[in-house]
DNA sequence: TCTGGGGTCCTAGGACCC
DNA sequence: TCTGGGGTCCTAGGACCC
């Protein structure tokens, strides 16, 4: 059967809904009509674009920039802080939209869906109709825009909604590639990255269509699997499925750039409690354990270096993490002065009764209550209030 | 007031085994 | 009289996405 997808993608989303959030509170001015973006804190910094309104755009603005570069090409740049609880409303609400249309919703991102309609659709309705729909019911309802692709090929749908914004349809079934995709610079391909442009380029490949007619083994020969994949998408003929229903997460991990640079164990490690406390917490809420920890750092020069360890058992608690995440920053740590430092767990499997009792050691027992009487103090009064005694000497906060 | 944070997937190389 | 080959597991780093 042939396939009906759409891709909704929130234009500029963050500061869409920011600027919505502060309208209803009853603020004049729409972030969207002026020049602004959602940012990060620069006192702790943390000053990068997240999102730009259209007319930030116009001054070259380009989202994950510094603010400080944002500034120097439009100085009466208005600067709004993030707010993701608000973000997450929002992103709600339209997945309950989209599952009146079908249940095969994928949420791939906070702002992004993809909507599989094969056989939602009643004889002789269009799925333009539908797109149109849809776009017209979100703009009326919650007062921001979205675009829509639509394309029988999931990742083209995902390419059309990318096309021109905001507040735009577009198609792009596969009979329509040669018209409206090939002659587009290889940048526009998803998962086509500033690294793969240059190697591209010096294969003489510049457009879409230039990699869509360029012998599939050559671009293997050149990207291995990765070559293969692009080549698919350049091709139309992705010929993936929308993965509707929810999956585990793989890995769970928390950084924090610190707002000056360190260069002590003891501080690094006081801040490593403190992130091993937090994906500790939320890999106990998915009900999973891990099988291996990671620690990673960056250096004032901006060099990353990362060690990882495999654990002899699957954990959940607070204290076996730690306990692999010290060891990782004992080797890792050289001396350098330190701006980020991050903690992920990986390796989740899903908790299964069977294999509990092998865990149910009296030290692992003792381990786990103590968590189980810190999860519910931070549920009842919010995670910020507790640490334990090793935070103390740390008054860094971490938001 | 220079450069975030959370993910997924892939690759290359080394250790180890038969 | 030169040093196989295949497979798996683990680790570090990197590319890409939003």
């Amino acid at each position: 059967m042939e396939k009906r997808f759409l891709h909704i993608d929130v234009n500029n989303a963050f500061l869409s809904w920011t600027a919505v959030e502060r309208l209803k509170a009853g603020e004049t001015i729409d972030l969207r009509n002026i020049p602004s973006v959602v940012g990060g804190d620069e006192s702790k910094r943390r000053g990068i674009v997240v999102a730009k309104s259209n007319v930030a755009k116009k001054f070259g603005i380009k989202t994950a920039e510094p603010i400080y570069m944002a500034r120097k090409k439009c100085p009466s740049i208005v600067v709004v802080p993030a707010n993701h609880e608000v973000y997450r409303r929002y992103s709600d609400e339209l997945y309950k939209l989209f599952l009146k249309y079908t249940e095969k919703v994928e949420r791939f991102s906070i702002d992004e869906c993809f909507l599989d309609l094969t056989g939602y659709l009643k004889p002789n309705e269009d799925i333009v109709k539908i797109g149109i729909e849809i776009k017209e019911k979100i703009k009326n309802d919650y007062g921001f825009t979205v675009n829509v692709g639509v394309s029988d090929d999931k990742i083209l749908a995902k390419i059309a909604s990318d096309f021109e914004k905001p507040d735009k349809l577009h198609t792009l079934f596969k009979s329509e590639i040669q018209t409206k995709l090939w002659s587009l610079p290889i940048s526009d391909l998803f998962m086509v990255g500033k690294k793969s442009v240059p190697k591209l380029n010096n294969m003489g490949i510049k457009t879409i269509g230039d990699l869509a007619n360029t012998d599939k083994n050559v671009i293997m020969k050149a990207f291995g699997k990765y070559g293969y994949m692009i080549w698919r998408y350049a091709n139309g003929e992705s010929n993936e499925e929308v993965n509707y229903l929810p999956e585990k997460p793989k890995g769970i991990g928390n950084s924090y750039t610190i707002p000056y640079d360190v260069g002590n164990i003891d501080d690094l490690q006081a801040i490593l409690v403190e992130l091993v406390e937090k994906v500790a917490y939320r890999l106990r809420k998915e009900d999973m354990y891990a099988t291996v920890v990671n620690v990673q750092l960056k250096n004032n020069n901006f060099k990353t270096v990362s060690h990882q360890k495999k654990l002899d058992v699957r954990t959940d608690t607070t204290k076996d993490i730690l306990d692999a995440a010290k060891e990782l920053l004992k080797e890792l740590y050289n001396g350098d002065l330190i701006r980020l430092i991050g903690v992920r767990v990986d390796g989740l499997v899903e908790k299964n009764e069977m294999q509990l009792s092998m865990f149910d050691m009296p030290e692992n027992t003792k381990n786990k209550k103590i968590d189980e009487a810190m999860d519910k103090i931070k549920e009842r009064y919010g995670d910020k209030i507790i640490s334990r005694a090793t935070d103390l000497k740390s008054n860094t906060d971490i938001n």
